[in-house]
DNA sequence: ATAAAAATTTAGACTAGTCTAAATTTTTAG
DNA sequence: CTAAAAATTTAGACTAGTCTAAATTTTTAT
């Protein structure tokens, strides 16, 4: 049984291991839970013990198979208690992942499997992630994201990489909202911002930076 | 703020304060936290230090206007919780202790107004407890106990003062529902054993134990 | 190739919450 | 009333998780 801060790091190496190539430093990760490197260290030294990573000092740091059955059970954890908190309760998408933060690591395997069925088992969570199945496999989206899409490409907006607040009221002020269709009309060729054109709406202007975290097919 | 155990003293000793006269001692708080009466000592100290308590040395304890608050805003959580895993998820009134022990932790105001809101502001959980106002009062009942019920007495089982699985169980095996009618056909003069006659359905035995945390109107 | 910079680890310390064993205070029984 | 029993507190120690400062290893830039 992991206590609540190994679980937030093994989610963590997780999240940061998806996102760039190779083993995790003890920086990102520093950095990630907002500790110093040498707490880190310290953690990584009693998950290795654990067997839930691989870890060789000063090379870095990497799941286990164990491990990364862990971390998937908590981030399915996070996104069901999200689906719950914006379908049922009607928070918003921008108000929901503090709260899943702590609601997911509430202990209790019949807990997760009620609250899947009630919920209608979702395949995805308010911001578009895909929901890990039971058995701990994440599924492939294969969504791309829209700073590499091109000009006069139609797509679909189908999730963000980032979950603050400020990130998606901004989408929110925007009039962009997961599902909607939008036509790529231009991308301007000093800043790379994006003209999308929204599916019955006007035409808006997307930072480079917010089209690298929009997820779309 | 507080923390999750500083806030599992508080809930206990309000508990503690409800079932017996005057201060609560240290010994009952290490019994029913299940640790040692000396760790209890400590922590007293310290909510005393943030004034959520009246403690004197040896003279054990008591709730100060502001650690009742907080005690009861703890209770409400829980039995919110409580409901929902009953009337949403379908859990029987026996399994939802312990999940609801960790998700009165969970930090969130609006959460826990929108979850009132979402189960349509309930008076009571699923073991008839009244659930604390948002404010932090505490609902009368005016509730006896099975055990002070005389023969003839005609009565409706409303809430329950032992919430372990076993007991519950042993409820649900006597037929004996919350909101049933019973009357009191004889009281054992040998153990105090109770024979109540269920509302369209067989007398059963109901010994003085479990009559006592029987609460009845 | 090697020195400086960056990253990481080690050493030693701190807090929260717990424990055991010993000391102290209160209660109880004769 | 007083001695024994019971309850409580104190003293000192331990674990989990964190920190700072110093030491070590790896990477980078000449």
């Amino acid at each position: 049984m992991q206590s609540f801060t190994e679980e937030n790091y093994l989610k963590t190496i997780y999240y940061l291991a998806t996102r760039q190539e190779g083993e995790v430093t003890t920086n990102a990760l520093a950095e990630m839970t907002a500790t110093r490197a040498a707490s880190v260290t310290d953690m990584l030294r009693k998950l290795a013990d654990k067997q839930l990573i691989h870890y060789k000092k000063y090379q870095g740091v990497r799941l286990t198979e164990e491990g990364e059955r862990l971390a998937l059970q908590i981030i399915r954890r996070h996104r069901l208690w999200e689906v719950f908190l914006v379908e049922k309760l009607g928070f918003g998408w921008d108000e929901v992942h503090d709260i899943a933060e702590e609601l997911e690591h509430v202990r209790s395997e019949e807990l997760v499997t009620r609250l899947d069925t009630y919920l209608g088992y979702p395949q995805f969570d308010p911001h578009g992630d895909p929901i890990p199945t039971p058995a701990g496999q994440m599924p492939e989206t294969g969504y791309r994201k829209l700073s590499e899409a091109g000009p006069g490409d139609s797509i679909r907006l189908m999730g963000v990489l980032e979950h603050s607040t400020a990130f998606l009221q901004h989408l929110d002020r925007c009039n962009l909202t997961l599902g909607c269709l939008v036509t790529i009309a231009e991308i301007n060729a000093f800043d790379k911002s994006v003209l999308v054109q929204i599916e019955s709406g006007r035409p808006v202007f997307v930072s480079h930076e917010v089209a690298k975290n929009l997820l779309v097919n």
